[in-house]
DNA sequence: TCTGGGGTCCTAGGACCC
DNA sequence: TCTGGGGTCCTAGGACCC
């Protein structure tokens, strides 16, 4: 068996957490420079908000009827999500980190020994209790069916008339669960199949789970459609893994507080990401041999296409290095400037990514690309920037006019405190 | 005025290898 | 008339996930 935890209106609760003043309000939690809804608190959800609207659109309306914007604050959100995994790895055997706010449990051979839904609500109620993150189980034979349960513990928990979990272990219980799911509701149907199978006459997971293989391989993307239609028969394609330490790419992007139209702009912007990108990999203890430069103009308005301009370099030795990373993305973006766009976004993409070090493909035409003296002087700047903030010592090019916030920098209008993760900005307590 | 930032897996074709 | 059987690497794009 396996069982999915999620964390339910994962960053909006995160928020609660520390401000205990938002319970019962509607929350949102906006992308960055404030632009589209995230997140939202089942309040939100129940004013109509959908989920990547732009929050101007809905600002007014939102406010006047009471609601809480809140920026981003990843710092925070992450540091929550490792409280609740840490937790999930004391109690199963094998986690797999899904993403920030979900995880899958390996629970094989655990049904002899418990009672897999009071297990599951334990978990739940230790979660909710250690970290202050509500969280719902979904527990069946198979990842896609784990999902499904999970999705409705969901509903059902919000109807109160059930306890956040679901369990799925013998027939009657799956087949009765996939007749209440929609089809676009399964995990692995997006928009483009879902448009499929509504033309097809398919509404439900429980159609979907009975249309021929052959079909299924036509036209649900080959292997992976096939894949998902065994799981949501019961037979289980894939297996809870645990390490995710082995990352084949890697990206650092994000759209400027205003437009740029100066290359000298953008290229600090392109040398923030090389320098982000750099302490990634330093601090994953892997270099990267191929290096993608993107920037885009924005796609609203009347500019026609094409808003995105790339390319790809192939490093002559895979490197971690924030100097080398540097120069090599000013090489890219110099490749692909055009003069008179306004650009909104820029970023860098990592390729090719390997274990850095002795056992490190080399070159045999270029100069060692790793001395030790750069090596340590890379070690130094991640140590300064660790002891006085990201950003306390960079590179030329990613600092903007001395005494001005940098062009490229983001607006957060209302940012929550680092609470878990800055002595000054620690949670303040009044007794 | 204002529209996110990450990832994964799979397919298919071209160029090349023995 | 009939024209092998394995591979690799790279590029590009589609579809999906949170």
């Amino acid at each position: 068996m396996f069982g999915l935890v999620d964390c339910n209106n994962f960053y909006a609760s995160c928020e609660r957490v520390f401000r205990p003043e938002l319970e019962g309000r509607p929350v949102v939690v906006l992308s960055n420079n404030d632009g589209c809804v995230v997140a939202r608190s089942q309040e939100a959800k129940a004013l109509g908000l959908k989920m990547g609207v732009p929050y101007f659109q809905v600002k007014a309306e939102f406010e006047q009827r009471g609601g809480v914007a809140c920026s981003s604050n990843y710092e925070l959100y992450g540091d929550m999500s490792r409280r609740v995994m840490w937790y999930l790895q004391q109690v199963a055997p094998a986690v797999e980190i899904y993403s920030v706010d979900e995880a899958f449990l390996d629970l094989h051979g655990m049904q002899r020994h418990y009672n897999l839904a009071g297990w599951a609500g334990d978990v739940r109620g230790a979660v909710r209790q250690r970290t202050g993150i509500p969280v719902c189980v979904g527990v069946a034979p198979t990842k896609t069916l784990a999902k499904l349960a999970n999705r409705l513990a969901k509903v059902d928990s919000l109807a109160k008339v059930g306890s956040g979990v679901l369990v799925l272990d013998d027939e009657e219980q799956r087949r009765e669960a996939l007749a209440r799911v929609a089809v676009e509701d399964v995990w692995g149907v997006g928009y483009r199949s879902a448009a499929k199978l509504y033309t097809a006459g398919i509404r439900t997971a429980a159609q979907l789970a009975g249309v021929g293989d052959a079909w299924a391989r036509k036209n649900l993307g080959g292997v992976v459609g096939a894949r998902m239609l065994h799981e949501l028969r019961g037979f289980p394609c894939s297996g809870v893994t645990v390490e995710d330490e082995a990352r084949k790419s890697m990206c650092c992007s994000r759209s400027f507080g205003q437009v740029l139209t100066r290359m000298e702009d953008v290229t600090g912007a392109v040398a923030t990401h090389a320098a982000r990108a750099g302490e990634k990999l330093r601090a994953q203890g892997m270099a990267a041999r191929m290096l993608t430069v993107f920037i885009e103009t924005s796609r609203y308005g009347n500019v026609p296409p094409p808003y995105s301009f790339s390319t790809q370099l192939t490093l002559p030795t895979a490197t971690d290095d924030t100097l080398t990373l540097t120069s090599w993305a000013r090489r890219g973006l110099e490749r692909i400037w055009r003069p008179g766009l306004r650009y909104v976004k820029a970023g860098m993409m990592l390729d090719g990514l390997e274990r850095a070090g002795a056992d490190q493909q080399a070159s045999l035409f270029a100069e060692v690309a790793r001395t030790p003296a750069r090596a340590k002087l890379m070690g130094t700047l991640d140590a300064l920037n660790g002891k006085f903030g990201a950003g306390a010592v960079r590179v030329g090019t990613a600092v903007g006019t001395a005494g001005r916030p940098e062009p490229w920098g983001m607006r957060r209008g209302a940012k929550s405190p680092a609470f878990t993760t800055k002595w000054g900005e620690l949670w303040q307590v009044r007794c």
